[in-house]
Parts: C-alpha cells; sequence; structure tokens
RNA sequence: CGGGCUGUAGCGCAGUGGUUAGCGCGCUCGGUUCGGGACCGAGAGGCCGACAGUUCAAAUCUGUCCAGCCCGACCA
C-alpha cells in the first residue's frame, strides 16, 4: 500500500501537501521556504510556459534576461516601491572574498534593472512601444511558505513595456489581463474574475493593478495573474524620456505583468481529488496512460497489441505505456489517478477478444468501453469533453459559492461559514475595507470590470452609497 | 517575529533510566501472481537533530542551541 492523501474534507491543506509530494511534482528543499521543482511538476510549467509564450508573442513582445542581481540604490529610486519590497529582499554584501563597495539584492521583480536600461535605449517615438518579456527566478524573503503558492524563490515571467501615451499603456495592461484570463480559462479550465485591485492591494509603485482570481475548492480565493498600469512612475524614478512626434520631450508610460509557477498551486487546488490530481488534458504533460492487463501466459500477445495502439495515439497525443510486469494492474491505475493522467485505457485478453479497449475518464473516474478501430477518435472527443468539463465543473463550484450580500451580519456570517466570493457593495473608504479586513479575515479580491454599481446599492460595512461592486474573499 | 507541537532506518511511527533499539510501508534477491494499490521466503539499511550536563548506566532525565510543522502577525 502506496501512503494515503489525506481527504480533502478532513484537513484541506495538508491534503494539498499530500497530492504535491505524492504525485511528486516538488519536494522541500534543504533550504528554508525553498522547493525543488521534480521532473513532473516541472513538465507541467513547462506546458504553461510554452502555451504563454506563445500568447506573448502574438502581442508583439519578445523575449530578453535581465541580471539577477541589481544595485541596491536602484530599488530607492521608486519611493513606494521600495517600501513595498524591503522587508522581502535577500541582499548580498560580500563576494569573491571581500565586502562590496554596494550591496546587490537579489531581484524580488526587475522594474528597476529594466528601467535602467529602458533609459538608455528610448530617446524617440519611434523606440516606442518596448514590448519585452522575461522568463526567471525571483526571490522574496517570506515568513510563512507553502508549496508552489508561496515559496521564497519562484519561477515566473515578468513582461514590461513602454510606451507613448497614457492610452496605449491602459490598452496594454488590459491586453494582457485578457491574455491572462483566456489562459486561465481555456487551458487551466479555471474561471476567474478580471478586475482591477483596490488601492491597499496595489502593487508597489503602480498606478493601478489589475488581476485575476480564481476561487479554490476550500472557496479561498488565488490571484493567478497581475497586469499594472505604472504610469510614468518608473519613467520618472530613472529619467526615461522620448522626443514625441510634434517635437516636445515626454516621459514613457509602462506596465508590468506576470504569472508564476503558483499556477501550478492554482491548477493543483481547482480540479484536484482525494485519489491526487486532475489536470486539464490541455496542459498534462501525459494525457493517456495506456495500462495492458495480461499474464506470463499471455504477456506477449497483450503488450504487442498495446503497444500497436500505443503507437496509433502517439501520433496525435502523448502516451505512457505502464508495461513493466512488476506491478499489478491497480497499482498502475491508481498511479495514473494520482499523476492526474487524464484519459486512461485499459487492455486485457478480455478486451481483445471482444475487439474493444476500456477507457476510464480521471475527473468523473466513469468506465466507456469503445470498439478498438474508433479508439483514436473517442479519446480524442474525450479528452475535449474532460477539458470542457472541468471548466463547466469549476464555473458551476464558483456560482455556487458567489453570493450577493449588501448586509453586514450576513457578510460575516457568510466568511465565518463555508466563504466564498461575496459581492458587495463598498463606499470606496479604505476605513472599510480595512474594518473588514480586520473583522472578517476577508479582503476585496477584484473590483470587477465592466459593472457599474447601481444607484440602489449601499456600503456592505457602513451604509453609505456604494460607489463600486467589489468581490470579498478569503485568500491566500 | 510571538504561541503551540515535533525531531529515532528512505517515509510513517513505537520505544519514559538497565543486554545486541523495534514495527509498518518502501528498497534488494528468488519464486508464485496479475481486470482496482498482490503474496510467500530470504536480505540490506540507525553517531536515536546538535552540544553540554546528571548518573555505575541516557533514545529515555536537565539545560542550551538548531531544524521542521501548525496557529497568529506579515505578505503585489
Amino acid at each position: 500500500m502506496a501512503e494515503q492523501i489525506t481527504p480533502r474534507a478532513k484537513d484541506y491543506s495538508q491534503w494539498y501537501i499530500d497530492v504535491v509530494l505524492q504525485s511528486r511534482l516538488a519536494d522541500y528543499a534543504p533550504v528554508k521556504g525553498c522547493m525543488v521543482i521534480r521532473p513532473r511538476g516541472y513538465a507541467l510549467w513547462e506546458k504553461m510556459r510554452e502555451r504563454l509564450d506563445v500568447m506573448f508573442k502574438e502581442t508583439g513582445h519578445q523575449n530578453a534576461y535581465f541580471p539577477l542581481l541589481i544595485p541596491e540604490s536602484f530599488l530607492r529610486k521608486e519611493a513606494e516601491h521600495v517600501e513595498g519590497f524591503s522587508p522581502e529582499l535577500a541582499v548580498v554584501t560580500h563576494a569573491g572574498g571581500e565586502k562590496l563597495e554596494e550591496p546587490l539584492v537579489v531581484r524580488p521583480t526587475s522594474e528597476t534593472i529594466i528601467w535602467a536600461m529602458y533609459k538608455k535605449w528610448i530617446q524617440s517615438w519611434r523606440d516606442l512601444p518596448l514590448l519585452i518579456n522575461q522568463w526567471a527566478n525571483v526571490v522574496r524573503w517570506e515568513k510563512r511558505t507553502r508549496l508552489f503558492l508561496r515559496t521564497t524563490e519562484f519561477l515566473w515571467q515578468e513582461g514590461h513595456t513602454a510606451h507613448a501615451t497614457a492610452e496605449e499603456a491602459q490598452e496594454e495592461t488590459l491586453r494582457i489581463l485578457m491574455v491572462y484570463k483566456k489562459f486561465a480559462e481555456e487551458y487551466m479550465a479555471l474561471p476567474v474574475l478580471a478586475g482591477i485591485k483596490s488601492e491597499s492591494e496595489k502593487f508597489a509603485g503602480a498606478v493601478r493593478t489589475y488581476a485575476i482570481e480564481g476561487l479554490m475548492q476550500d472557496r479561498k480565493a488565488l490571484q493567478a495573474g497581475t497586469s499594472h498600469n505604472l504610469g510614468q512612475n518608473f519613467a520618472k524614478a530613472f529619467e526615461v524620456t522620448f522626443q514625441t512626434k510634434e517635437g516636445g520631450l515626454d516621459h514613457v508610460w509602462a506596465t508590468s505583468w506576470g504569472v508564476s509557477t503558483r499556477l501550478v498551486g492554482a491548477l493543483i487546488m481547482a480540479h484536484s481529488d482525494d485519489r491526487g490530481l486532475v489536470l486539464p488534458p490541455a496542459l498534462a504533460p501525459t494525457q493517456v496512460a495506456l495500462v495492458p492487463i495480461f499474464t506470463n501466459k499471455n504477456k506477449t500477445e497483450v503488450l504487442g497489441y498495446a503497444g500497436k495502439l500505443a503507437a496509433r495515439l502517439r501520433a496525435a497525443h502523448t502516451v505512457e505505456l505502464f508495461d513493466d510486469d512488476q506491478s499489478s494492474p491497480g497499482w498502475k491505475f491508481a498511479e495514473a489517478e494520482l499523476s492526474g493522467i487524464p484519459v486512461r485505457i485499459e487492455v486485457g485478453p478480455r478486451d481483445m477478444e471482444k475487439g474493444q479497449v476500456v477507457l476510464v475518464r480521471r475527473d468523473t473516474l466513469e468506465k466507456i468501453p469503445v470498439p478498438e478501430k474508433e479508439t483514436e477518435s473517442r479519446v480524442k472527443s474525450l479528452l475535449d469533453d474532460i477539458q470542457a468539463g472541468l471548466f463547466h465543473r469549476a464555473l458551476a463550484f464558483r456560482k455556487e459559492n458567489t453570493r450577493r450580500i449588501d448586509d453586514y451580519e450576513e457578510f460575516r456570517g457568510f466568511m465565518e461559514g463555508d466563504g466564498g466570493f461575496a459581492e458587495s457593495g463598498w463606499c470606496g473608504d479604505a476605513a472599510c475595507e480595512a474594518k473588514i479586513k480586520d473583522q472578517t479575515k476577508a479582503t476585496i479580491r477584484v473590483l470587477p470590470l465592466g459593472r457599474e454599481p447601481p444607484e440602489d446599492r449601499r456600503c456592505v460595512c457602513c451604509g453609505e452609497q456604494a460607489k463600486e461592486i467589489a468581490v470579498f474573499a478569503k485568500s491566500y
């Protein structure tokens, strides 16, 4: 018997840790707060990265790479930025056996060093827009870490763009937000709310921060991607100016945006179950687990049959053939389920006799016998069904756990109980936001885009006229 | 950074002063099995978190330290 996964209903946090460790996505590193992303976890990140990279290129961005180490003085140039990040900086003070003239910080994000370079590269409106992305690691010294969701070092992409006008920068900020939303929904099968962050949740140095927020199975929200309109804050701090068409001199307008390996955590918490991972076919490193069922007597025939089937399927899908003769079929079934492989195919002597194979879908565990000749087409449509099914199940879950609440007592009860997304009126005052956080632990996740507050809504906290509809939840 | 808990085999644990420190899973070898985590037999594997004390005798008692986990505070 393998180790058991703690059921979600018993202890959701422990379930998450069990799934990550047992499915071998990651392991704790010998450095506090750090994790090792194991081959399976990394394969999943690679699938995400591959797809996102295409989406960034399609929207005109190019990849580049900037240094890991940043002179400490660079961070100080933008007041809010340094204030926001200084508690979580790792600083290099010694190198080459000597104390450094100026300490170097390990990047918590790269705005400062990138804008120091943009100053060199941008002179004219003809140099704009400048659309650069980098895939990199960053370090933020966190007090409390969780595998994939918050670790001291993590992998991400950070886009940094420069524009001639405020309007263009705003368009870019929203364009990327929509790229993230599309990626989350179409590839991760995770429905997300896209919206703007309140002042208190804003990125240090941004004018406006937008985010996508997903609802996990424990009804806590997870921020899955952010896109910032930086206005002219960094251009001013780093003196990045350009000559306009009209001959004037202006500071450029900036954006930055990122998603991280936290997406792997989001994926796990959105879909997986007590048997292990459940992965959407669009991102699953392995789409089909082919399990031949044989004894010593018929081993050759069954493995031959399964081998041919695997070869056929590999024309269109990634297939893992579980052909070793040391572990039992039951073991292989459990292993395929733990790994989240979307479709399992069982082929044994009984199937060979009947000219069929048995398809098993990971999300519902339903077993579907199909004629052997139709395997390819049935697998393909089943993968599509699973992808759509996961999204719709997650969407239905979000709907069930989203409530319109305008009464504060009801709000408190909601957050003390199961929780979820509360759509409530908000007067816009940070004091109400802080009071709610203090009393209920719930924060404003986003002010959803495209929803004007109706005249009759009141602030859930103080009862004044609502300026916004805010989505509140407890979050990761 | 505060409060609590835990450090004994790869993992999970038992062992509260007295020979050679055990159990389950995993691992190695051999054999029988194989349609939902198979079984039998034989093996390998431990400076009992570190340091210092108490004692004839310490995994066990005392102190200090270190590490990890949980709960808070903190966190784009």
